[in-house]
DNA sequence: TATTATATGGTCACTCTTAAACAATTAGCC
DNA sequence: GGCTAATTGTTTAAGAGTGACCATATAATA
């Protein structure tokens, strides 16, 4: 990699004319410019980034700290987090805290020396639960933004990005009993997760406000017994209708029914929160809720870039966006 | 965030007495680090990263260009690769190439300017079909070290994580065919990949070695398809045997068959490429080739920091790593 | 011809940190 | 008391780059 100081002594010029040369300053000759032009070419010449981001005191990097790579969905909101910024010309920094309150703390203390600019992130479980927030109020302290996502820690003051998760499963519900469903259940692998409760309560509400059955839910923590649970709890509950509030729970539950000697849609409904792609692996495809999750990873970008570029924001002018999610009615519901 | 001028000016000490007492160097007195060390906590002080990095003239930053951070696969490998690092105290810059050999040679070049010390990647499609390997070779050149996985370019001298598929689609059909099964198909979502071909031909030696069936395929070009493409191969062949190069294809083979009303594994076996995760999703369960993605990812993640870490290792001195993978029976075979 | 204006390029300081080289203080010893 | 040696701390350079300010040469003007 060659720098200002070798392009210079090659050139006989100083550093500083070779750097002004190629930043089309007025004080150097044309001559001059195309001469050091030519050469930095010939040798393919990069200012070096991180003399830069000293220099200027800004990396142009975001730090994510997501809590779980292999969750699709949050795989999905960094594509669109990385897709943004990149349009933006910052980088991305991926830290994963497995759900841990400790490396999400680590996350945060490592990357917060002068490694990135601020910092997207979705909430570890074990912090929501725990429900510690000390280690982000610490971070923005330092004049390092913060943008949530997804699961939110309510009580930090910062840019928030979230689901409308209760308006999502209610309505969800709703379209259910409009089918005419009278038992419907609601299966969930986040309990949790504050979203998880969020849809648990849109759910609660549709079945109470409408129907003259009670909310049944049935809760599962370890992925491992989805299948079992699910399959016991088919067997001991008459079911016409599930919203799954998890993709897994949704793509089993039909598999489930199918496997009883059910039909779908004619005897059961299902809808489920779901990408695309995961939808599509029961026939019939899961009827699905969106999320959307490129647009809210856009949005986060958007929000904390923003922020980095407008240094004169309040810490206390904060905003929250709300991604509507989209049912995307398919072969699991009538 | 307080840099070490603060730190002196408040002490009245200089610069350096304030690094060295930091640092536990003989030449500072012990009273002296510990008053430093006391201001230092106070103001929770940490060295400037971007400072060290220039300093030092490495990042402790790896780049990672990956095609597609929605592949459950390659999440799993940067998931791998991610805690391998942090191991070793090493951060991961994220690029997604999309596939595509512009943006995969765009995240080199972005990335090649001394932000990160070296490279963990996975080959994009686009370069695979076209044969690309220019950008490689020139970023190898400039000195920085790139370790490739799953999909690698031969052409290129440099360390390799790869996984032994010939041999892998190889011993899954033969398990079939010792099952008793006649008419084992091969179905594939990934046939323009390098990795693809080599689980084809492994499906198609173990055939022609010892059945006396014709290697039978279903390639399948979009994913949107699938469902589709999987019932008319199913209606215009006769088969008691799938193996399948992604996961998908083999979710949806099982349920595909179900459909149909074959009972599995009694009518049909079904062998696919898929993680836990995934395999969890059909009932019965997929039994499935795990390619141990994660260790796929600290595999290579230990290559290049031993590399990084090792400075008189010789450009031409590479070595290949191949992952072994397993067979986990479950519910859709015998 | 002397002065000024203009064009062009150089010098220096600064970002933060480390480390080699150097300086100052103090104690021990004869 | 004066010298040496040990201890402790400071100065300085370097890493790559930018930008404010300064210097020089040439051309234009009075």
């Amino acid at each position: 990699m060659v720098t200002l100081k070798q392009l210079a002594k090659e050139l006989n010029v100083s550093i500083s004319t070779v750097s002004k040369a190629l930043n089309n300053s007025e004080e150097i000759g044309e001559e001059t410019i195309k001469r050091v032009k030519e050469l930095a070419d010939l040798y393919n010449y990069k200012p070096n980034k991180v003399a830069l981001s000293l220099k200027q005191n800004k990396t142009k990097t975001i730090g994510v700290i997501i809590p779980d790579i292999l969750n699709h969905f949050l795989a999905k909101v960094l594509f669109g987090i990385e897709r943004e910024a990149a349009q933006y010309g910052y980088n991305i920094i991926t830290c994963i805290s497995n759900e841990s309150l400790e490396k999400e703390k680590d996350g945060l203390q490592l990357l917060a020396n002068g490694s990135v600019d601020g910092f997207i992130l979705c909430v570890a479980q074990e912090t929501q639960v725990k429900n510690e927030i000390a280690h982000f109020k610490k971070t923005i302290g330092q004049g390092l933004p913060i943008v949530m996502f997804d699961r939110v820690a309510h009580d930090v003051l910062c840019d928030k990005v979230i689901v409308d998760d209760f308006d999502a499963t209610y309505n969800a519900t709703k379209s259910l009993l409009l089918e005419g469903r009278k038992n419907v259940a609601f299966i969930s692998g986040i309990d949790d997760l504050s979203v998880g409760k969020l849809r648990e309560r849109g759910y609660n509400k549709a079945i109470l406000e409408s129907s003259n059955q009670l909310p049944v839910a049935l809760k599962i923590s370890k992925m491992e017994d989805s299948q079992l649970k699910i399959k016991l709890f088919f067997e001991n509950n008459k079911i016409d209708g599930v919203i799954a509030a998890d993709s897994a729970s949704g793509v089993i539950s039909i598999n489930t029914a199918i496997g009883f000697g059910l039909h779908v849609p004619k005897d059961i409904s299902v809808i489920g929160f779901s990408s695309k792609y995961i939808s599509n692996h029961s026939i019939p495809r899961l009827t699905s809720i969106r999320q959307h999750a490129k647009d809210i990873g856009a949005n986060a970008a958007q929000l904390l870039i923003r922020r980095l570029q407008n240094k004169n924001m309040s810490e206390n002018d904060v905003s929250t966006r709300i991604i509507k999610t989209s049912l995307i009615k398919s072969g699991s519901t009538l």
